[in-house]
DNA sequence: AATTATCATGAGATTAATTCAAGATGTTTT
DNA sequence: AAAACATCTTGAATTAATCTCATGATAATT
């Protein structure tokens, strides 16, 4: 294992050029160390790689076959790197996303439309596994960002914040607790409640509000869809939690009401966990900014 | 243009290691020299190549990206190299052979199919061009040996002798001459001379023998093959001017005659021009010693 | 024969790569 | 929680490889 791309470069340069001194020009080298280098070639094969009596220089078999071998590594070389320089200016990457909120579908879509207007040539990727815990997932470089609402030091690991949100009871208008200004946990105690269908730990309902209180509601019905969960409400087949940014929307178009958790309302933050390294990466920055503005 | 194959194959080391430590020792490096080599790509590149804070250390995105590129090309570059290496041992090569006369085939064929049998890798080809000049394309590196009478002396060209010849008169054995026992120039007058179909420049009988004389032969035939030549010779369409080595066997079997030219017999030698540099390769010196026995 | 064009060579200079020794950092053990 | 361990990083010193400079050699050209 001798060869060294350096070689192959000085190979192409000398077949092009015809004249050792221009080829050294081309590789910004001296017509001396050109000819030191091919010689240690030649030394160490124990071939000549071209015939130095011939007027437009000519490679020897042995030096033909260095000389293809060059034609066909080097423009793959090139190109890869090429690809990896842009990558490191984050022109290309992967941005692969795990969230841990199932709602924030909502707002994730329209910002990875956005995304992707300006980093096409960024892979893009949604990984709503339930089953795998996401942060150990980040460390390892299986996946790049995260969205949680809860940051933890880290440091390895930088939690970017995104946006405040409350999270709210939404029902249907006519539903009796629309009258209440506010929500107890006990008001719950006889409410069917719609959750995504995802380990209670998981949901701020249940960890912050209910089970502190000790209060467990009538019965739970879950679904996958937001859409689906908010035709439940509105049927009148119970009542949910959701955050603010999913309920604007839709409580505009419909006649659902919605009331915050406690008198002071239920607030969190939620964060974009990336890598520290990657947290400046054009693309990665650019993409917290959009989700920032929340696609609007 | 950075990456260097050392690169590359660390990179392979470190993917499959897992660790630097062992990687280093794989590349017969030590474990510093290969972080400050990664550092260095990394630096140049602008992003890490793998995740240290991780127990089976895990390549980023850009790190596979090398990864691929050098399992893609080291393989390539390994195979090219171990054939560079039989190339110089003289395992394998190119042997193009350029013959100035004619009747060589005779000896050369029998040489050929033993040198094939210990050179199989060796890519034999006989060029029997009647237009081009063998000497400058000997020099230039289109062909690889010359099979020629007159040696000169010339600094890249090595003339390797290989045998003596004698050129004899050769005729059917009822012949007139064959009462002579030896031929003299003018005993051509009125005979029909049969030659092989090249300027008289290259053939011996008219530059050694006739036209120092100043004797025009009666007619001049051509034919290619020696078979024929030897035919028409023996149904007393003509005479012929042969080397010995052609009519050994021919003689024995046919009723033809043969008689030396001049009382001394017109003697020669015959070469092999072969580029000074490749006169001592293995596969080369075989088939000049090949040559030498002619195939006995 | 002198001139020109080209490649080779040796010595010294320069640059790059490697090692050594110690330092960080994170993980596991006690 | 401290100690021990495993592992990567860092900076300085060393070594090795590569390059340049100056000159030599050779062949082709004038």
């Amino acid at each position: 294992m001798f060869l060294e791309l350096r070689h192959l470069r000085s190979l192409i340069a000398i077949d092009a050029a015809t004249n050792l001194a221009r080829a050294a020009e081309q590789v910004h080298l001296t017509q001396s160390a050109l000819s030191h280098q091919i010689k240690a070639m030649e030394n160490y094969y124990g071939a000549p790689l071209f015939l130095r009596n011939t007027k437009p220089l000519r490679l020897t078999p042995a030096g033909l076959k260095i000389l293809e071998l060059a034609r066909r590594v080097l423009p793959e070389i090139e190109r890869a790197e090429k690809d990896l320089l842009r990558h490191a200016k984050g022109e290309t990457g992967r941005l692969h996303i795990a969230i841990e909120c199932h709602a924030c579908f909502e707002w994730l879509m329209p910002v990875l439309d956005a995304f992707r207007k300006t980093w096409p040539e960024v892979e893009v990727d949604i990984r709503a596994g339930v089953s795998f815990d996401p942060l150990p997932a980040l460390q390892k470089g299986e996946i790049d960002l995260v969205i949680s609402s809860d940051p933890l030091e880290l440091n390895d690991i930088s939690f970017e914040p995104l946006f405040e949100y409350e999270a709210r009871l939404v029902m249907a208008h006519t539903h009796s607790l629309a009258n209440k200004s506010f929500i107890d946990p006990v008001d719950l105690k006889g409410e069917t409640l719609i959750t995504y269908p995802v380990r209670r730990q998981r949901l701020d309902v249940f960890t912050r509000f209910l089970q502190p209180a000790g209060i467990e509601p009538l019965a739970v019905r879950q679904s996958e869809l937001t859409a689906v969960i908010l035709l439940l409400v509105a049927s009148q087949r119970g009542v949910a939690v959701l955050p603010d940014w999913v309920l604007l929307e839709a409580t505009q178009k419909s006649s659902l009401a919605t009331r915050p958790l406690t008198q002071h309302g239920m607030h969190g933050t939620l964060f974009a966990a990336v890598r520290r390294p990657e947290s400046t990466m054009p693309f990665m920055r650019d993409f917290i900014d959009l989700a920032r503005e929340r696609g609007n």
